[in-house]
DNA sequence: ATAGCTATGCGATTCTGTTCGCCTAGCCGA
DNA sequence: TCGGCTAGGCGAACAGAATCGCATAGCTAT
């Protein structure tokens, strides 16, 4: 094994309950427990106050500099409690990729319109995302990052976010290829890939501050006029 | 501060000497003791059995599988040590990165011919990378780690041997612009850019086991051929 | 030989994410 | 009212990377 970290054995106890134990506790034993349960209202309040206090120290701190104990002190419990709601420091961040995600999509819907080419569509949607994602350093980063641990859900969880911003473009793409502005020898799902990755690249090099988030808008759109003009005289 | 791992102060106690000291030490003060020197010879040699031990050992354990102390001690040394000869863990990884790149390059020049078309010399380069670089996933994985600690040294090297990289898939496409085998429009830059994040992207979803190898390569190549044709109709 | 400098090495310590075992409160069915 | 279950919470403990302060060895110039 070349992961170790990846998660070990657990969640057991007492599965051999329908071998000979009193009800074959297999079906509806999960009963969901009602929404409304004291219990996960307090729940819920906890993640709030968590995902509030981790927001703002990010911002005060860094992801790196926001310890966990500081966290949960601000919150209001223990540092290990945290864990009953997120799996990872990570996560704490994480959350938040989502939400700007569905929020590039609804401001790019926004701004759209029929008339427009489909080159100018990509760019209004990779426009909208640059400028949320241009606001948070470390959620690019520590998304980034987040991928480079296979084992742990939070890489799955940031790929399919990605998947899902893929799947986007190439709807794009696929309406329009329909409308014969793009070749119909593209791959669209292929083309939507380097497209994502470029921007993925661009920012790579902001959040590292090798150039200011003008600079990886340009850098963003240079990428997404050569991919559609192609390199070939 | 947003980013408090940065390095702090240190490195000083005694800056005032040229204020009323002994000598002005500034010039020359830093005799660069020579190459045979007992002291860097032993270091080299350890630097060598460390390099050694971490290889092998993230070869068996993984990259987050390894610990330090493992490190060490099969090098031979206490922890701590390592800190001399090393920043960070990252570190000793990341030499590795150096030298595959080098060996790409070559490969690369052994495979090249005069009668190739830039398309082809720009595919041959990617195989040529691509092939060394999924033999190490932890390789490919811990460098992406890497850039995601702007304030830590080890990014700044991963991102210069990304830049060299572009570099050279802009020499090539320099070229090809110059047999007028490029359109003339394009930047050769943006376009290496582009081409590298396209691979890098590739090697993401490769080395979070989303596809094989052979997948990785397939997608590289859809990439180049996209971005060579374009996708306007 | 001696003073002084540098590179290397070490054990103890710090810091921090994460896990563990135990406990409490809320809910349900009998 | 009671037993049993679950979600949430806690402090202690663990693990592993990184730091600190001190010690030693190799070299050079005097």
């Amino acid at each position: 094994m070349a992961a170790p970290t990846a998660t070990s054995g657990r969640a057991r106890k007492s599965t051999r309950a329908n071998a000979e134990g009193k009800q074959a506790a297999d079906p509806r034993s999960r009963v969901p427990l009602r929404e409304d349960d004291g219990r996960l209202v307090r729940g819920r309040k906890s993640r709030a106050r968590i995902r509030q206090a981790a927001l703002e120290l990010f911002r005060e701190k860094g992801f790196d500099g926001a310890t966990l104990r500081a966290i949960a002190s601000r919150a209001g419990m223990g540092a290990s409690s945290i864990y009953r709601h997120v799996k990872s420091k990570e996560e704490l961040l994480i959350e938040e990729l989502a939400d700007l995600q569905e929020d590039a999509w609804t401001q790019f819907r926004k701004r759209d319109a029929r008339e427009h080419s489909t080159r100018q569509r990509v760019g209004l949607f990779l426009d909208a995302q640059h400028e949320l994602l241009t606001r948070d350093r470390d959620l690019c980063l520590i998304a980034l990052r987040a991928t480079t641990r296979p084992e742990a859900e939070v890489a799955r969880r940031v790929l399919n976010l990605h998947d899902r911003t893929i799947g986007l473009l190439a709807e794009i793409l696929q309406m329009g290829r329909k409308n014969n502005d793009l070749a119909s020898r593209v791959n669209v799902l292929e083309a939507a890939n380097a497209l994502f990755h470029i921007t993925l690249g661009a920012r790579i090099a902001w959040s590292n501050g090798l150039v200011r988030a003008e600079g990886c808008r340009k850098s963003i759109e240079a990428g997404v006029n050569i991919l559609f003009e192609g390199l070939e005289a």
